[in-house]
DNA sequence: GTTTGTGAAGTTATTCACAGCG
DNA sequence: CGCTGTGAATAACTTCACAAAC
């Protein structure tokens, strides 16, 4: 079987393509043409073989003596990530946290669409961010429907998470992005992700205190399952 | 019972103990005393013999028959996790993000105390968030020397993220985490994480560009070494 | 009966090391 | 020569399965 889509990708390897990704688009962006796995190895603080490998998945995209090329290989992991999608994205939840995302270039500049905004917020409602139209919460699976998110994102306070949660999951997406600093509960098909400032910090914490002598270097790439901006308490 | 800190605690398990501490917290708090593996398994999304293998590089916390005591295994992992202490965090770039940040409970809350607070915006400078006075980040050496940050938290444009870390490696901070979307170098010895929205949205895509027929659960607990809030620019 | 704790087995991921190509 | 691509070796992690403890 040699179809190239029909290669399974490590699990380990695709967590790391995204950093892949980003730092070839500086590398781009700065006028970069070819750059070397040694190179991609120490922006990304990983080995180079693993660099070799990860990108083996994909075919083989380098050139012997020289490395590969930037641009190429950029395009090459953003169709491996399904980049080239136009994902439609919903946004529970317009607090500080909610608006900065709606207005977000994150979402904007590469394969993702703000297609739905929510809130329960009187003074919110009816009005637009970046073109879209707030809603109220309540009907985020009638407004849903027309146009089915493929990722929610919650920004709400933790009171309303589960309750948002449960809508997305009724309304289809199918995955879930987590601002709030609460554990929810979605069914197993749903990926489910937490942007969490505690479990980040946490993760410091120990590399801070249990670090040996001075000069010992962390043999961490850390692999968070969770990550976040907890108690900013949008919302 | 051996000496628990005498344990290498392996990476794999590090990144889950935020996820329990954060499961634990939130069963303490809604009463309950008592919980098992498999009731910790469901929340957070592993199996349940993972779960009591990680537990177990802590110490024999449970008791057989009836599970973990929950507020004492919450204090277990606090410790382990260095979270006793008090880690001297440093956030450069008060705009959205940053003024957020400084405000929040993730950091006061358990074990981080905010030390100093850094922009180069004239209006901020002088001005007290949270109780802590805001300097121009020119002074941060020499600000940081009275107090070294454990934990340095960079909130600022893209442009000016790379300055930024320099300065903190050079006051000696053992970690830093970056909300600028943007890649960093910084010595070995130093953790470096990220917390940007594209990382995240691209595993997210991947995920949803890969799975198979519909029912096909996501065998996923994703890993990354980045994730992000990726350019709502703040600063 | 229930649930932990853990060796042993199985799986996945990393690193080595070098042939092969430009 | 330099650098990729990749089998083979090693290491890390996960899961199984069950004895021991409550």
């Amino acid at each position: 079987m040699v179809v190239p889509s029909a290669r399974r990708i490590p699990e380990a390897t695709v967590a790391r393509l995204p950093v892949y990704q980003r730092i070839l688009l500086e590398l781009v962006r700065a006028g970069t043409t070819t750059v070397s796995s040694d190179q991609l190895a120490e922006m990304a603080r990983v080995n180079a073989s693993k660099v070799r490998k990860d990108l083996s998945f994909l075919g083989s995209f380098g050139t012997r003596g020289s490395g590969y090329e930037a641009q190429f290989l950029l395009t090459q992991i953003d169709r491996e990530l399904g980049l080239h999608g136009d994902w439609p994205v919903a946004i529970v939840g317009l607090g500080n946290l909610g608006r900065a995302l709606a207005n977000s270039q994150g979402f904007t500049s590469r394969g993702f669409r703000v297609a739905g905004l929510f809130d329960v917020e009187e003074t919110l409602l009816g009005i637009e961010i970046g073109g879209v139209r707030v809603h109220h919460v309540d009907e985020f699976e009638r407004v849903s429907a027309g146009d089915p998110p493929a990722i929610g994102v919650i920004a709400t306070p933790a009171s309303a998470a589960q309750d948002v949660a449960n809508r997305m999951v009724k309304a289809g997406v199918g995955s879930v992005l987590n601002f709030a600093p609460r554990v929810l509960t979605v069914p197993p098909e749903v990926l489910l992700r937490y942007v969490d400032l505690s479990i980040e910090l946490q993760v410091m914490s120990f590399y801070l205190s249990h670090r040996d002598s001075p000069g010992t270097a962390p043999a961490w790439s850390p692999l968070p399952h969770a990550v976040g901006l907890s108690s900013a308490e949008p919302g």
